[in-house]
DNA sequence: GGTCTGACTAAAT
DNA sequence: GATTTAGCCAGAC
């Protein structure tokens, strides 16, 4: 019995289900806490298959990009999104991560 | 059962 | 300074 993979999408998931309102994190910051410092790739890969009420919108890359946008059905919508929880934005088009990064803890899964 | 891709990141060229 | 490769995990074909 040994589930192996399957508790890394929970954690995953537990993760960006934590994220609070108005708040964003990173694929690297959720891998960290995952304990897959070294494939961030795979936690973008686990929001492809996010399950509705995932605030995947909230998960963007380092650079702030909303990465996946298009994924959402509108390329727009994960901007607007964030816009609408009172997350700010750059000139560039970047998300403010300065201000709503927000990082999980693993004690907190 | 082997191969490939995938919403990332960092280092190398 | 910008582009490309390499690394990683897990699922889909």
């Amino acid at each position: 019995m040994k589930k192996s993979s399957n508790d890394l999408f929970k954690r995953v998931y537990a993760v960006v289900a934590e994220i609070p309102y108005g708040k964003v994190t990173t694929y690297g910051t959720i891998a960290e806490v995952c304990g897959i410092s070294s494939s961030p790739r795979t936690v973008g890969w686990a929001m492809n298959k996010a399950p509705e009420g995932l605030p995947c919108h909230r998960v963007i890359n380092k650079t702030g990009i909303l990465t996946g946008r298009v994924y959402f059905g509108d390329p727009d919508l994960m901007k607007e999104l964030l816009i609408a929880e009172g997350v700010e934005f750059t000139g560039d088009g970047r998300v403010n991560m300065k201000k709503h990064l927000w990082i999980p803890k693993s004690e907190d899964i």
